[in-house]
DNA sequence: TTGTAAGCGTTATCAG
DNA sequence: CTGATAACGCTTACAA
């Protein structure tokens, strides 16, 4: 019937008072104890199987060595490794990760943030921040880096893709295959990666001098393939007029990729078709996505690192809070295509046959 | 300057003593309070934005509405969608989750339970165990479930798939398309899944009545692409001598499908290959697996209600562990097919021409 | 180098 | 119905 043991206990025990058990158990502080009782300390303590209670520590100093992940769905394959990475730098420091799913709700997200400040939580990484965001500034004075995502004003430090680059590395891919006219599917225009990657496609296309059709440009509600698949029926609907697909991630082109096939259209064959992400398995896929990788890891790693330097040196918040940009990569693979060269496209053609 | 309120100054405001408001606030004694007190109370709560501090409480009850999830490597497509089904469930009910890798070692797993233990978690859902596990009767009292896994001795409740019964489909599908050579690559057997897949294929094997041949059974060292190659390279240097293999997961059976491309024999054409989990994406592969699907949202969204009944029934620790297991289903897709019908096997021969 | 004592915020027990 | 009080386990001035 033994409860877990405490410091009273290894205090009883060896025969000293609490504070110095506490004391010889502190790396920072056991240089101040005698070496001897140090050992003895620690000896008893292993026997014991000491663990320090978390939240008697939390009480007593507002820290919890806990940090919150917040991310819209951990099944969204794009963010496992962004956690891995921040669980990595974290757990080798004795942190611990929480974890939440938002589904892209805003007032989710307030609750789970609300969750995480009730548990003391000493830093927060946001995953799901929205570009105009009213959360973060309500949350006080825990340090907050949102990762993959960025706000319109600079209210926290962020870990983010370069996106201009990566949309211009795609477009500049399907000119060179021969596109010219180029739809694109954005993401929603509330999150920064959906409104910079729709940005830099309509930025680029005008320094490409591609023509300008409103009706290639269909925005998703969200970044999933049931919205590629919407998406693309819309684009479809209004349009066969065009040899390529600029997608603005891997999950809305395969569900872009299914709706083509559905209209008897194939993939690259008649219609080329990009991502962004480079989601783990992507290249496995048929036809395997040619993309932009991001370094989905790398970015969780940073976002910890900015984290702990918020976390250790204090609130000391002067001038604008860091913002890590990635570099990306762009990743030719079967999904693209050089454009059928004689006119009138399939695209037109086998549309019409579908219909 | 502000710091967080607490219920002293809620106390304050309302003019009425901490415990009042520690009771008007908790649904399961605020009928013990005024009514009006409790308005006030709530009311003054909401305005100030008060949050318990976990700390305290946790302090008090020895409880934290905290539960840890431990997992090999959440990077594995299988884990995101249980994690998921975990949290539906718990956040629900006002839990949080920490969530810890282990990447299969056992030093490292007793370290994040240790450290959630610390955290006074009030439960434990573990992906990691191993068949043989020395950790969990180590515990102690805080409810364990095993998700995914279970342990020889049913020493935790569990969730887990029907093996024996995927097995059986898969190896039946096989038989049904002509396959009588069929080759296993295994998982560890130092893990439940790993055990229990190969035994039941040997099983099903003998009451086939399909030949024994030990070079055609090769054990992976882990359920990842790599073991799947290495496993692959170690199967061919043995013999050519099989027109099918049967993988104990789907990362495996990619890795398996690589070095195959590799040596010239191409997937189903001159061998036919199955997968285990049907992990996300796996029907978009090229070729598409053909595989056991389990329900990973499923199993973690039964462990998570397993575990709640542990924690609110308390120790009440009568008879065996409850041992929930979950149907399977077979998916055939593209990477099986009838075998070649004539002598000598394709196999056989693209592997002579590929040295 | 070690002990003392206070207190973090909450809840449970006991009075009133 | 409400108040007083103690205690959970730990850290940290401060005192010795």
């Amino acid at each position: 019937m033994r409860s877990r043991p405490t410091m009273s206990d290894i205090a009883g025990i060896v025969g000293v008072h609490v504070s110095t058990v506490s004391r010889a158990l502190d790396p920072k502080t056991c240089h101040l104890i005698s070496p001897e009782i140090v050992a003895k300390v620690g000896e008893v303590a292993a026997k014991l199987g000491f663990r320090p209670n978390a939240a008697g520590a939390s009480l007593r100093t507002n820290r919890s060595r806990t940090i919150g992940i917040v991310v819209p769905d951990i099944t969204d394959p794009v963010f496992p490794p962004m956690i891995r990475g921040v669980e990595d730098v974290l757990s080798e420091r004795g942190y611990a990760v929480v974890l939440a799913n938002t589904d892209g709700d805003e007032a989710r997200e307030a609750e789970v943030v609300a969750s995480m400040l009730a548990r003391s939580v000493d830093g927060l990484a946001l995953a799901s921040s929205r570009y105009e965001d009213k959360l973060i500034p309500r949350i006080g004075d825990v340090p907050v880096v949102t990762v993959f995502r960025e706000t319109t004003k600079p209210v926290a430090p962020c870990v983010v893709f370069d996106e201009n680059c990566g949309i211009r590395h795609a477009l500049t891919h399907l000119v060179s295959l021969g596109h010219r006219r180029i739809a694109n599917i954005a993401g929603p225009r509330t999150i920064s990666t959906g409104y910079s990657r729709w940005e830099a496609f309509e930025r680029h296309r005008r320094e490409m001098k591609l023509p300008l059709d409103k009706r290639l440009v269909v925005f998703a509600d969200g970044f999933n393939e049931q919205e590629g698949e919407r998406c693309a029926e819309t684009l479809l609907a209004r349009t066969s007029d065009f040899t390529a697909i600029l997608c603005a991630n891997d999950r809305l082109a395969v569900g872009v990729i299914d709706v083509l096939k559905r209209y008897g259209l194939r993939c690259p064959d008649d219609v080329s078709v990009t991502g962004f992400n480079d989601m783990p398995y992507a290249g496995r896929f048929v036809p395997a996505l040619t993309t932009v990788r991001v370094q989905q890891y790398k970015a969780g790693w940073e976002a910890a690192r900015l984290l702990l330097d918020a976390i250790e040196t204090g609130p000391g918040r002067r001038g604008k809070p860091a913002r890590i940009v990635l570099p990306v990569e762009l990743v030719v693979r079967g999904s693209t295509q050089q454009v059928a060269s004689k006119a009138p496209p399939r695209t037109r053609r086998r549309l019409a046959a579908a219909r």
